[in-house]
DNA sequence: CTAACATGAAAGTATTACTATTATATTTGC
DNA sequence: GCAAATATAATAGTAATACTTTCATGTTAG
């Protein structure tokens, strides 16, 4: 998997920036620190102007990059989601069997991310966390529409899409298959932030996962 | 029930607001309006001074009554888990059978709001929409864990607990009632998010509900 | 070696999210 | 019916945000 990464890249909607980050040294260092400074002071609280004061550049060099920081955090949620593709489809590639292959993918999509792959300036760890607590900004907001016209949720959508395929590979006459998909993926995310800041109305801690709860789940909505 | 919530008064965590809304007239015209320019323009985009030019007041006058907006959509949230508590306790009460009281309690937490009871100056339907789009900016910001140890959440917990009892009611030995009371809370919400958002995503849709996929989801967990 | 391009530095703008002060209107308590 | 208390309005002010613009400088490619 390392190896593969190292080669491929994972390529975001090009309308999300003005310039890619990873064509350069300060687009890169512009990602990696963007996700370590929105971890640290929270999403609403960063600016452009305290990110160019930790990488020791300029706001407006930032801004030649991308246009907001919203644009900014779309780049990292997709960042993120495709990162996710991949890791859905190398890890159930070889599974034949059906109900096998969804429970791997429900586990890949739904577990705690706690290991830096380190094949690249990104933090897979904090990203996740940042996925957690702040990506459903990108969503919730009055553009949404036509961003997504524009198709800046693409790779979200052929997700939740894979996620369905292999749910209606157990049970194709199955009605609620995308519902389904996309509450494991959401769902998955939202456990894990009880996890985080509202223990008392979650079960998916002291060793019960947010994994087993969603396989257990789906296990008795197929059969 | 219409009748009953003119004699009582929804209760929201008075550590939310500097001054109850609800003693004053302009406290009520706060409210009312700034669900609908909420609604409107965006939480985002939403400022006091807007709300104050629409309801003739003076900005500083809604400082005396919200801290912020962060504060409002506090309250805002806070009023409609209060509401929906309530619809919940009343709508299930009678109902003895487990099995029946929990799909009525299902019914009740994921239907989209679509009649407003008119009791008050608050307008449900469009608060609902506020509560889909917004609510979980309430909770996804780096103060979250202060806010909750004030007790701003409270009632939206118990909310959940509530959901969670009936659900231990059907299956004592379910090791995720909190959980998966949680799934069906946000996950209602989300649901209906996509369908005004993200169709391609959903099955909640075209007839189909929200409330019969997640009944047919918990009643096959909990077989 | 020069033209193109990337980055940096500085200044400017409109808006936001408040706070503070003072004035005026309304209510209430006696 | 009047003074005191309280609520609201008007105005101004502040620091920060979310940018944009301009110009200078350094770097790189043909």
């Amino acid at each position: 998997m390392k190896n593969l990464l190292s080669v491929l890249k994972i390529a975001v909607p090009d309308k999300i920036y003005l310039k890619d980050p990873e064509t350069s040294d300060l687009g890169k260092r512009i990602i990696e620190h963007s996700i370590l400074l929105i971890h640290e002071i929270g999403f609403d609280n960063f600016t452009f102007k305290k990110l160019g004061f930790k990488i020791g550049s300029n706001e407006s060099s930032i801004y030649r990059y991308f246009e907001s920081k919203h644009k900014l955090l779309l780049y990292l949620s997709s960042w993120y989601w495709a990162w996710l593709e991949y890791q859905l489809v190398i890890e159930t590639f070889s599974i034949s069997e059906s109900k096998a292959k969804l429970e791997k993918a429900i586990e890949v999509v739904t577990k705690t991310i706690a290991i830096d792959s380190d094949f690249s300036h990104i933090n897979e760890v904090i990203l996740y966390k940042i996925i957690v607590n702040e990506s459903s900004k990108s969503f919730l907001t009055k553009e949404v529409d036509t961003e997504n016209k524009e198709g800046y949720f693409e790779i979200y959508k052929r997700l939740i899409t894979r996620l369905k395929e292999m749910i209606l590979a157990i049970k194709p006459e199955y009605l609620f298959a995308l519902s389904l998909a996309s509450s494991i993926l959401e769902g998955g995310l939202h456990q894990n932030f009880l996890n985080e800041h509202f223990p008392s109305i979650t079960n998916c801690k002291d060793g019960k996962t947010t994994t087993e709860f969603f396989i257990h789940l789906v296990e008795n909505t197929l059969k």
